[in-house]
This record gives structure tokens, C-alpha cells and sequence, in this order.
RNA sequence: GCCGAGAUAGCUCAGUGGUAGAGCAAUUGUUUUGUAAACAAUAGGCCGUGGGUCCAAGUCCCACUCUCGGCUCCA
């Protein structure tokens, strides 16, 4: 159902509501968006306390809300209206600007400049809406401009539709990788390092999980890893274009006699260095040169949001060399990456090609053009559904980026396949040619999980801590009757680790119930009882998560379940 | 970076300008446990950091650090 009209007509109600309580407050523009709606101010200072009372005075105005009457005005007469409003004065010109009709519609006695959409009944229609939280934005978007406040808020049509809404980002909020990650043990931040993610042991396995998929995967497709220094000179930068480009979002090391050493923000500059270090010929493309070297950004402290957004990371990166052929049918290679991968973690995605930022771009608008048009034509062919973000580019070329949705709806960028004509010239790369002329080789730089750390934020709140098996820090915990079965519990536990089961011992002095329910907490995949029963007979009793009866088997007969079980998922 | 909010025990949180608190976790003891919480005792604190106001500051004021929600920017 579409939410659109009865928001909209929400955000109006929210500006009539704010105007009566702060009559200075300079409403600006107020869209529904995504689940709900917003409306900016300006001349406003409130807190989050403040809601509840704008919520109580526009349940009190809406009473007298019988429809939205749309006046149609010229432009003298709207800019009469509201004259002693800047922003809507500015609308009201760019309206008149683009000929476009100028439209105020009034309910009850608030009146504001509106292209339309709004529910048929207010009165009837507008009651189960919540103001959510406040936040800053800035006027059109643009840093420049001035910060005005915004309110957030959500509206339904029922009653329950609104409960369950709340109810969802409660749950929502339970798995959020940032409160889960720590009480798992995953990872921690310090102060110390802002932005930049201590692993622990736990997490470590995760990470190293994933990385040897990673490499399994990758090895099989013809990738060769390579590890490439982490501090390189400032003539490095100067040759890729970063310095010009990136150098302000670095961090920098000082050294005493030999200048400055950029931190490595990413990784293809010394990809480059590699494939020039030996004259390649087209036999050798393409060319795939893959790492996972730590990177460094300074990212601005403002944005820094637990593993999704770091100043410490490593990419899966790849950089591939092909020749202008190859292009295509190397894209395709790599989105058959993207699939494979994506479907073991049973993850949607969708695709967002980004294309030349005209403020911030490298080489010529024909290249460009060229390569926007290849990218699209790739696109179009795979027959999955994209979308496209102008501007959004690398400055070195033209991207198309995979996008996922976080446990709160929020869109994150993971992978990103990238083509550049640029930084292969700029490196003077060559191969030798069948024909024996010397040619430039095209780079195609991607990454599939994009960051480790912001796939595993994904990860975590995808799976609510509850990991698949191979991926889980502890697979098995194996939990003896009392401290009797602690020497069979012990046998146990050897057989799983012979068996690279990952697997722990509770002799903890606690009753059996509290322990399977820590365990349960922990998400562990299987809990292992073993007491006289089992002791006797050589048996485990096993308790799937997520199943409702326990079973109980021969050791031997579990640990080839398991071991068939990771195979069989990756 | 900008707007707003926050920081008290390992965690979740109380705390009225006047002796620093609870539950869970931890430790020790008792208990010997059959699938989501046994009982008791003990220990645990520069109340984020630094200034200030006050007879007296966890509490009021200022600055800073970090974190969160957004904006902008990005993997």
C-alpha cells in the first residue's frame, strides 16, 4: 500500500502544528519519503522532549481538517503570501523559473506552497502518525547552505499497521550489529583509535572465515593475491591522481628526511606498480591481481558508524588488467562473483551505476561517455535491475555498486566494480599485443564484499548473531550433567577438535538449565549434553538451534554430520 | 565537519547540590544438577577528561574526547 498522500498530508500537519507552538519557525520543505515523512524548519530550537507535545497539538488541529483545498496562484501572489519566508521565496523562483504552476493548498487555517498529493479527509484519515527524532539537514542538500532542523516522523492508516511499525524498529534495533558485536565478543572500539575496529577473538574467526572463501573462491577463477606496502610516498599518489583527488581524506606518516609517506587508502596504485614491474603480453590478460592489505581513510568524525562506516579496513579488493575486448565478458565474470557469493549468505542486493562527477573527475568527457555507455549496455544485458546515481563515479571512471539495507532500512554501498581508462595511462602500463604493438590495458578494480568490516556489520544483523555454522566462533559447547561426566565430556570435546569442530567445554557449577540457557544466548549452533545416558553408550545428546526436539547420536556420527554440514554450505 | 542527544561497576540502568545504588555477569563456598535463570557470601567506581561556580558537584556552568541519530561525504 502506498503511504505517500496520507505522509505528505502528515508532514503538513506537522508544520501547522510547529507553527502554532514556535511561531518563529520558518517551515521549508516537508516530503514523505521511505516509511514516513519529514519536514525542515528553520528559526527552530527543540529537543526530542519537545515531540510529544507537537504530536498532542497536531492531534488537536487536525480535528478541523476536513480536506486540502488547493488554490491555484501566480507567482506575485504567492511571493506576497510568503514574503517574510527566504526559502519559499526560493521555491516560489524556481517554480516561476521552469513555468511550472504554483499550487497552495489550505487546511483548516494553515496554508503552504504544495505541488500536491494529499489524503481526501484528513479529519478522518490522519490519526495514527508518530513523530520519531529530530535531526539536522542542510537547506537543499548542500553542505554550504544553512543547517535547518528536521523533524521525523511516520504515519499509517490503522492503528495496528503504526504498532507494528514501532514494535519493528524495536526489534530492529536488537540486532544491530554495533549493540550485538560487542556482546558477542565480535569486536570492540577504544577511544584511542576512533573508527578503527579492534577484533577479538571471536570475531577473528569470522573475519578469517570469510577471507578463506574468499581466497577459495577466488583462486578457483584465476586470481593471483599479492601483499603490497602499506606506506608508500607521496610520488606514488601524485602518479595514481589520489593526491590531487584524496589526499586531504589520508592519513599521512612524517618522516625526517624523506618527506611524507601517504597511508594506504586503497589498494590500486600498488597493483599498478606490480603489473608494471615486468612486461606483460596479452596472453597474460586478463590479468587478475587480488589483496586484502589494510586500508586507512580519514573519514570525517561525524560519519563514523560502527563497522559500517571506519577509518581502518580491508577491501577483497582485485584489480583485473584487460585489454578493451575484454571488458565485457570480465564484467560478466565478476557478476557471477557477485551472485555466487550474495546467495551462500542469502543477502538481497541491487545494482547503482555511478557515473562522471563533473566537479571532481579525471581524463576526457568522451572516455567517459564511452565507458558510461559500456557500463550500461553490461548492465542491461545481465537483466538485473539497476539503478543509476549521477555524479556518484569514482573520479578515475565510471562504477556500478552493489547496495544493501541494513537491520534499520538504511542503504549501504558494499561492492563496486569499477572500469578505468585513466590510472593504466597514468602508470604508462603497457602489454605487448598479438600484433607486437605496444597497448594500454584497461583496469576493472572490484571488490565483492566491499569492506570486511562493513559486510560484517551486514552480516550480523542479517543473522541476528545467529550465524551458519561455518561462519560461527563456536559451532558446538558441550555442557556435562554434573561433574561426574566432566572425563566423558572431556573425551567429547577432543574428538571435536580432532575434527576442527569449534567447539567448548562449560564445567561451569551451575544447573543444566541456566547453562543451555547461556548457550542459547550465545547462539550457538549445537548444545551437546552428555550425562550417565550418554557416558554409557558413547552417545551425544544434540540440540540443534532452532529445532524444537533434541537427538541424540553416536560422537562419530555427529562429527561426519557436521563436517558434511560446513562443506556442503560453502 | 555540521545539527541534536548521550557517557555512572564487565553489561542494562536508577540516582532530589549533602556518605555511590540495583539486577545480571565475575569470584568464593554450598549444591551434583537431564535441555532458557539453584542458594549464599565477597569483591567490583578518578560517576568520560580537564577547568569553573559553591561550605559542598555524579548532579549546575564551560571546554575537550568518544559514542549514537541525522545531514553532507564514502567501501
Amino acid at each position: 500500500m502506498n503511504y505517500d498522500n496520507l505522509r505528505h498530508s502528515c508532514a503538513h500537519l506537522l508544520a501547522a502544528a510547529v507553527l502554532d507552538l514556535y511561531p518563529k519557525a520558518l517551515p521549508t520543505i516537508g516530503p514523505a519519503i521511505d516509511n514516513g515523512f519529514y519536514y525542515d524548519f528553520d528559526n527552530l530550537k527543540i529537543s526530542g522532549e519537545d515531540l510529544p507535545r507537537i504530536e498532542t497539538k497536531m492531534h488537536e488541529l487536525v480535528k478541523s481538517w476536513s480536506e486540502f483545498k488547493k488554490i491555484e496562484v501566480n507567482d506575485q501572489k504567492a511571493m506576497q503570501q510568503f514574503s517574510h519566508n527566504s526559502y519559499k521565496l526560493e521555491l516560489i523562483a524556481d517554480l516561476t523559473k521552469n513555468h511550472e504552476p504554483i499550487t497552495i493548498y489550505q487546511s483548516g487555517s494553515f496554508t503552504d506552497l504544495c505541488r500536491g498529493g494529499h489524503c481526501e479527509h484528513p479529519s478522518k484519515e490522519l490519526k495514527h502518525f508518530r513523530l520519531l527524532s529530530i535531526a539536522g539537514a542542510y537547506w537543499r542538500g548542500n553542505e554550504k547552505n544553512k543547517m535547518l532542523s528536521r523533524i521525523y516522523g511516520t504515519a499509517f492508516s490503522t492503528r495496528k499497521e503504526l504498532d507494528e511499525y514501532l514494535t519493528m524498529l524495536e526489534e530492529s534495533k536488537k540486532r544491530d550489529h554495533k549493540k550485538l558485536g560487542p556482546a558477542l565478543e565480535l569486536f570492540m572500539f577504544h577511544e584511542t583509535a576512533p573508527g578503527m575496529p579492534y577484533w577479538l577473538p571471536k570475531g577473528v574467526i569470522i573475519y578469517n572465515e570469510l577471507v578463506n572463501f574468499w581466497r577459495r573462491e577466488h583462486k578457483s577463477r584465476g586470481y593471483q593475491e599479492i601483499v603490497s606496502p602499506i606506506l608508500n610516498k607521496k610520488e606514488l599518489y601524485i602518479t595514481s591522481g589520489h593526491y590531487d583527488h584524496y589526499w586531504s581524506e589520508m592519513f599521512v606518516a612524517k618522516t625526517d628526511d624523506e618527506g611524507e609517506y601517504g597511508v594506504k587508502a586503497m589498494n590500486c596504485p600498488n597493483a599498478h606498480v606490480v603489473f608494471g614491474s615486468k612486461t606483460r603480453s596479452y596472453r597474460d590478460l586478463p590479468l587478475r591481481l587480488s589483496d586484502t592489505d589494510s586500508l586507512h581513510r580519514y573519514e570525517r568524525s561525524g560519519v563514523l558508524n560502527g563497522l559500517f562506516r571506519v577509518r581502518e579496513f580491508r577491501q577483497d579488493d582485485a584489480h583485473i588488467y584487460v585489454s578493451k575486448d575484454q571488458i565485457k565478458s570480465e564484467y560478466k565474470e565478476v557478476f557471477d562473483i557477485v551472485e555466487r557469493f550474495y546467495s551462500v549468505f542469502n543477502l538481497k542486493y541491487s545494482f547503482r551505476l555511478g557515473t562522471r562527477n563533473p566537479e571532481n573527475f579525471m581524463g576526457n568527457v568522451a572516455t567517459w561517455d564511452k565507458a558510461e555507455a559500456t557500463l550500461k549496455k553490461i548492465l542491461e544485458d545481465s537483466g538485473k535491475e539497476y539503478s543509476i546515481l549521477d555524479g556518484d563515479g569514482a573520479f578515475y571512471g565510471p562504477k556500478v555498486d552493489i547496495l544493501m539495507k541494513d537491520s534499520l532500512g538504511r542503504e549501504w554501498q558494499m561492492g563496486t566494480v569499477q572500469l578505468d581508462f585513466q590510472q593504466p595511462r597514468r602508470f604508462k602500463l603497457q602489454y605487448t599485443a598479438a600484433d607486437g604493438t605496444q597497448k594500454t590495458p584497461v583496469t576493472i578494480h572490484r571488490v565483492i564484499y566491499g569492506s570486511l568490516e562493513r559486510f560484517i556489520g551486514i552480516l550480523i544483523e542479517h543473522y541476528g548473531g545467529a550465524f551458519p555454522l561455518w561462519l560461527a566462533p563456536v559451532q558446538a559447547v558441550i555442557l556435562p550433567i554434573s561433574d561426574k561426566h566432566a572425563d566423558y565430556a572431556q573425551k567429547v570435546l577432543d574428538s571435536l577438535k580432532l575434527a576442527n569442530i569449534r567447539c567448548e567445554l562449560v564445567l561451569r557449577n551451575e544447573p543444566l538449565p541456566a547453562r543451555v540457557r547461556d548457550a542459547e544466548m550465545q547462539k550457538i549452533p549445537y548444545i551437546l549434553v552428555v550425562g550417565n545416558r550418554e557416558a554409557e553408550a558413547g552417545l551425544i545428546s544434540i540440540r540443534h538451534r532452532g529445532d524444537k526436539e533434541n537427538v541424540t547420536k553416536p560422537i562419530a556420527e555427529f562429527i561426519s554430520g557436521v563436517t558434511a554440514d560446513i562443506i556442503a554450505k560453502v
